[in-house]
DNA sequence: AAGATTCTCAACCGCACCAAG
DNA sequence: TCTTGGTGCGGTTGAGAATCT
């Protein structure tokens, strides 16, 4: 695929813009860089972002931080989409702010900001996963967190969420009614509060930014299609619709009991590479499930084994040395 | 006061996608 | 169908400012 030309390193200049510069950019316009030591990208993004009046320069308002937290639930890190939502906010704005604002303050509250769930449930969940655990770097990451959680909890006596929290800004909440993880559509729901959009609205914004049109309710993915709007109205109460348990895909079918087992390092290096190969593999076999031209039916249509195998197969074509003796590997 | 650390902003990178030739 | 150039986007990184020690 043909790139663009990457930025001079020579001369390119960082750092703000001055006032000099921007005017020399607004008299040559983007066609015309040379005099300026920027990079073309730089001239570009600058010139499509200056002037806009109707940008904010204030600081997030509480409702603008729970928004961005509903939205990155939601549809995960689609910063254009999510500041779409929030007028006078560039999609910089938005992920800069979530980089270094919120998603600390997640963190201190003993959420995950990835998942968006308590890291103590996460903990449990990754336990229960026995063959296809993410690698250890990702729940050591999670356990350091839980533990600053912790300590944070300790010093400043806060309660921890029981939890998903969608609103920072608010007490604790009870646990939650609708939740989903990794690829597909988030939405979390709590007694009397839940997103402040109506289904129309959710629906747009999951088909525009590619997410698959499901629900997880309480590990049940779903399509969205099977909730009704009371659903999605800010006031009604909870609903349980009677269509969920019958056709879903439960990811708790495929948990294992077994606890998992250390191994020595080398092997525990190539059970890595597995690892994430199975990993990846069943992520696409996940999303591929909950795409919205495909039917549900039930955890059974989805065969988990034929799943594996397919992915053993494609394990030895990618590590051929897998099939030697083990004693070669050494 | 000065050095270290943290925070904030936005430029940059790399990738994917699309349209035109 | 392939190549080329342009654009959009998310993640990363660097520079300067602010704050801390």
């Amino acid at each position: 695929m043909a790139r663009s030309p990457s930025c001079e390193k020579i001369n390119v200049k960082r750092g703000l813009w001055t006032t000099e510069e921007d005017t020399k950019k607004l008299a040559f316009g983007s066609k015309h860089g040379s005099g300026l030591k920027r990079c073309g990208r730089s001239c570009r993004i600058r010139w499509t972002n200056y002037p806009r009046p109707d940008l904010k320069d204030d600081n997030f308002t509480t409702q603008e931080e729970d928004l961005i937290i509903k939205l990155h639930a939601a549809i995960g890190s689609r910063w254009s989409i999510i500041a779409q939502q929030l007028p006078g906010r560039t999609d910089t704005d938005v992920k800069n702010y979530w980089n270094s604002k919120l998603k600390k303050k997640l963190s201190q509250l003993g959420i995950d900001p990835v998942t968006h769930k308590p890291f103590s449930k996460l903990i449990a969940d990754y336990g229960n996963i026995g063959g296809c655990q993410k690698p250890s770097t990702r729940i050591a990451s999670i356990n350091k967190d839980f533990k600053n959680a912790m300590m944070l909890k300790s010093e400043s006596h806060q309660t921890l969420p029981e939890g998903f929290i969608t609103n920072i800004n608010d007490q604790p909440k009870p646990p939650p009614k609708m939740e989903t993880t990794g690829n597909n559509f988030l939405f979390n729901r709590t007694h009397g509060d839940d997103l402040s959009m109506n289904l129309d609205q959710f629906q747009a914004i999951s088909m525009k930014s590619g997410a698959s049109n499901c629900i997880d309710f309480e590990n049940e993915i779903m399509p969205v299609s099977m909730f009704g709007e009371d659903c999605f109205s800010k006031t009604s109460s909870p609903s349980t619709p009677s269509t969920c348990s019958t056709t879903a895909f439960s990811w708790n079918d495929f948990l294992l009991e077994d606890a998992f087992t250390p191994l020595a390092n080398q092997e525990q290096d190539l059970v890595s590479q597995i690892e994430d190969l199975t990993w990846n593999k069943i992520e696409v076999k996940s999303l591929q499930a909950s795409g919205s031209d495909l039917q549900f039916s039930s955890a059974s249509d989805i065969s988990f084994m034929e799943a594996m195998l397919d992915q053993e197969n494609e394990m030895f074509l990618s590590f051929p040395h897998l099939m030697e003796e083990p004693s070669k590997l050494n």
